[in-house]
DNA sequence: CGGCCCTGACGTCAAAGTGC
DNA sequence: GCACTTTGACGTCAGGGCCG
């Protein structure tokens, strides 16, 4: 998956798509996946081009919307997993930040030590 | 342009937590 | 123990983006 351009290396982390799209800044935690296997007990449509009654066309309406729900039910699951990925990697991030940043005070303070001027 | 995928929003449900 | 609240997972819908 190419990330445009953030070189910062930690920066592989997931971010959504649309939201990288308002901050512009983000990468992106949308994968396409290889278009998988359809789950257990999903039967393709039959004979297309074939003649249909109005109850064919009812049943073969209601099979797509079973179908559609079903993709959605798993797209949706995988999204929320991602999210959840997405959530854990931007907290460890913080972690990290929040040491660097208590390492970078102690830092500060001790050069300031050092620098001030002495009095006595 | 149609079909598909992704994801935010919303409603529902069950389990866990809380105050009484 | 019970009523109420919170939390997490889920299913569905709507809408935007991508691709052939």
């Amino acid at each position: 998956m190419a990330v445009t351009g953030n070189e910062t290396d930690e920066e592989t982390e997931l971010a959504p798509s649309h939201m990288a799209a308002a901050t512009g800044d983000m990468p992106t935690y949308q994968i396409r996946a290889p278009t998988t296997a359809l789950p257990q007990g999903v039967v393709m449509a039959a004979s297309p081009g074939s003649l249909h009654s109005h109850q064919q066309l009812a049943e073969e309406a209601t099979r797509k919307r079973e179908l559609r729900l079903m993709k959605n039910r798993e797209a949706a699951k995988e999204c929320r997993r991602r999210k959840k990925e997405y959530v854990k990697c931007l907290e460890s991030r913080v972690a990290v930040l929040e040491v660097q940043n208590k390492k970078l005070i102690e830092e500060l303070e001790t050069l300031k030590y050092i620098c001030s001027p002495k009095t006595d």
